[in-house]
DNA sequence: CCGCACGAAGTCATCTGCTCACTTGAACCC
DNA sequence: GGGTTCAAGTGAGCAGATGACTTCGTGCGG
């Protein structure tokens, strides 16, 4: 194929031609970085915004879009479009989709959680406020009750995790490990369905990495968690992904 | 799970309300996955889409442009739309946004790379090949050959970092971090230019990095990245980066 | 006076027809 | 034959209409 379209040749005698909507988008991001509009802020609406910029609905909304995507701003049907300026809110959906591309990817995943848990893990004793403290716990005693239900305890066990991301105050970890969720939710669901005992052993690790930040204690939150999430690893890895 | 025609509009009480848009990226991307479509391929055109999975063709443009913001197609103006050849590897499209980065957000992304890096350096000092490995001692070596033009030097610094992620040999970190490079960039130079004298203790600190992933040092690559980290994300917190 | 149902207005979501800009490939001229 | 020209195909963008959802104010009943 004849690729290369990136640098500049030959273009009509004339200016370049970006899109509208990256246009948009710019002015959008100046509008917020000069502060004419704040985080929390209502922004004006589509219509509005497509008369003050001099351009169609269709260019200021797929703008909007593309913001959203990235976490900058949010729009909710019916109510508007709010401005978020957080940036940490950065991949969410879209790393999703990669993964869902690229099943072979199950692996890396699990690894990526462990590093990133395991620190979370060491930052959330460290952090964590009394009530995230509480808010761990309850998840904790949550799955206590369910572990003979191994299909109510898969669901709480992200809970769990998700609850000691909060406590760790890194909102753009936390986005990130949000983001792929779901992915992490089959990791569990597969380690849990290949060895039903491992619940047990779940238990007691997620018991430990509780103690550990409740006692304010990082090197055994972060040890506890990558210890946990080892074993919860190599049984995921271990139960065959059935989807090709 | 999906499917359902949808070829009507259906009016659920109480139930969620998906974007068209995205449902047609789930049935895009599955198509991908299920080898319908594949890289490098002509997709349809929108219109062609449209009518095919019933809805308009706002609905299909929107999510091609979703699709195309993190590189899974191309589209091209006359030319239409490409599933793109590196759909393993998704990267956000570079935008302006990354400027309103600001204190906090570069605190939590100071701290996020910390946690990313030292691991991936421990990844690298088991799992680089000898390629790799010359990989990273050509881009200290380059660093080292700039080491007193700052502008110059801010360019290398993320490259040698990359060829560090790359060696670890985990995709999804790999890509994680290349999406957010570009925010990466903005924290070195913030450091550089807060303390110009910083490029000879960064320059030790990657000498001491190359030589615990050539020595196959797991925990020496680890402790050494999470130092320089340590010191590079303080002197960019200490910097003011308030310039677009 | 307070609370709740109802409704109007505002706004996003989506469809549709149209026009313009760009790419591509094939017919056409020299 | 080789280069030029032109028309079809397709994305980019606009505007109007319709539907759905949120918000907020109004009015009725307690």
């Amino acid at each position: 194929m004849r690729g290369n379209a990136a640098a500049g040749v030959l273009r009509r005698s004339g200016a370049e031609r970006p899109k509208r909507s990256s246009v948009v988008i710019d002015r959008i991001i100046a509008s917020v970085m000069e502060g004419r509009l704040k985080p929390g802020d209502h922004m004006p609406s589509i219509e509005t915004l497509a008369r003050q910029f001099a351009v169609g609905r269709t260019s200021v909304r797929e703008a909007l879009m593309a913001l959203e995507l990235v976490g900058i701003v949010e729009l909710r049907h019916g109510g508007g479009t709010f401005v978020r300026a957080d940036v940490s809110g950065f991949f969410l959906k879209p790393l999703s989709w990669s993964a869902l591309l690229d099943q072979s990817k199950i692996a890396a995943l699990a690894e990526t959680r462990r590093c990133m848990e395991s620190e979370l893990a060491a930052m959330a004793a460290q952090r964590a406020t009394p009530e995230e403290v509480r808010e761990i716990e309850r998840q904790l005693l949550a799955m206590e009750a369910v572990c003979h239900q191994p299909e109510e305890y898969v669901k709480i066990d992200p809970q769990f995790h998700l609850a000691v991301w909060r406590a760790a105050g890194n909102e753009v970890m936390l986005n990130m490990l949000t983001s792929i969720l779901d992915l992490l939710r089959r990791v569990i669901a597969a380690a849990v369905s290949n060895a039903p005992a491992s619940i047990e052993a779940g238990l007691l690790a997620h018991h430990q990495i509780f103690e550990a930040i409740a006692g304010r204690d990082p090197e055994a939150a972060r040890f506890s968690m990558r210890r946990h999430l080892d074993y919860v690893g190599r049984l995921a890895l271990s139960a065959a992904p059935s989807q090709p």
